[in-house]
DNA sequence: GCTAAACTTGACGAAAAAGTAAAGAATGCT
DNA sequence: AGCATTCTTTACTTTTTCGTCAAGTTTAGC
């Protein structure tokens, strides 16, 4: 249960276009790569799977670049996890049916819904932290992640309660 | 973000071990491949990863086989999941410093709190869960999994609201 | 129109994960 | 004691993911 490297760079290379936009300005492939540490043909190659899920808008030829789509407060990060690892799967969700098939051998396991909740929390979480919260300083961001955290935590005494 | 082969497989063989464990019954390496669709081999390796790390304890020879360590309902599936991806990275967490190492060059940014909270989260969600709320009916699993769920969306509200 | 900047796309190689195989060690039963 | 059963451990093969390269296409400005 980890982030993977697409979803980690893909969502590193938007804070930087969400950064940009609060000054009005587009960022060439090359500045995202630098300032994000990968190598241009990578970031590329993530920019193109965002930029055809009309997450961001590129403009081509001299002095053209890439934008946000939407403002940053609009785009949420569930969006953007569920587009950076849909690449890698082409086709309809690849976990589902190999857990389904599983299921069909264990009939009325406990497990399918397991899974398919877990990344329903996992979404629902994502779901609550937009990029604009993520722009700013890093205790500010820091601040933020532990009210959610502190929330999770009453989660849990709320359920023993019941 | 998604869960590996690893931590599903691992945690459906311990499910059936939980099963076994409501009648008394252990059960041996075969018998889990066996109800679980896996290879011998396969399964074979991941009952070792768990009893290295204390889930479950075996008993080798004739009539021996596997059972849970600990009763079903003391163990969280945190745990679970935190062991089975531990193996992958053998050294020491390999993400974080992953992240760190990235967040070095980008000083100030706003993505190691959110990796790092973002798995928080989702442990904290993996801990209200425990093995024996796994056995039993899909339907009830289901039903379990659904109130955690909306507590997470109340969750939801709850932050719109500050 | 020509040129340079910039994005687009498919193919390829390296690295990691997942799964398999086989030899080894412990245990209980006869 | 010897044998069958069952777990243990290491090494290997296959598959998937990750990242790079290079050739192609579009656009702006002169």
């Amino acid at each position: 249960m980890k982030i993977s490297a697409h979803e980690e760079y893909g969502l590193r290379c938007l804070v930087q276009l969400a950064r940009a936009e609060t000054k009005g300005e587009s960022l060439t492939l090359a500045q995202i790569a630098e300032r994000e540490g990968l190598s241009v043909a990578n970031a590329g190659k993530l920019m193109w799977i965002m930029n055809k899920a009309g997450l961001v808008q590129s403009q081509r030829g001299a002095s053209g670049g890439y934008t946000l789509a939407r403002p940053a407060a609009e785009i949420r990060l569930n969006e953007v996890i569920r587009i950076l690892d849909e690449d890698t799967v082409d086709q309809f969700c690849k976990t589902h049916t190999g857990v389904l098939d599983a299921c069909i051998h264990t009939s009325d396991c406990g497990i399918r819904p397991v899974i398919v909740g877990l990344h329903e929390i996992v979404q629902s979480a994502l779901s609550e932290i937009t990029l604009a919260q993520l722009v700013g300083t890093e205790a500010n961001v820091d601040a933020t992640l532990h009210k959610i955290q502190k929330l999770q935590v009453r989660l849990g005494s709320m359920r023993t309660a019941h």
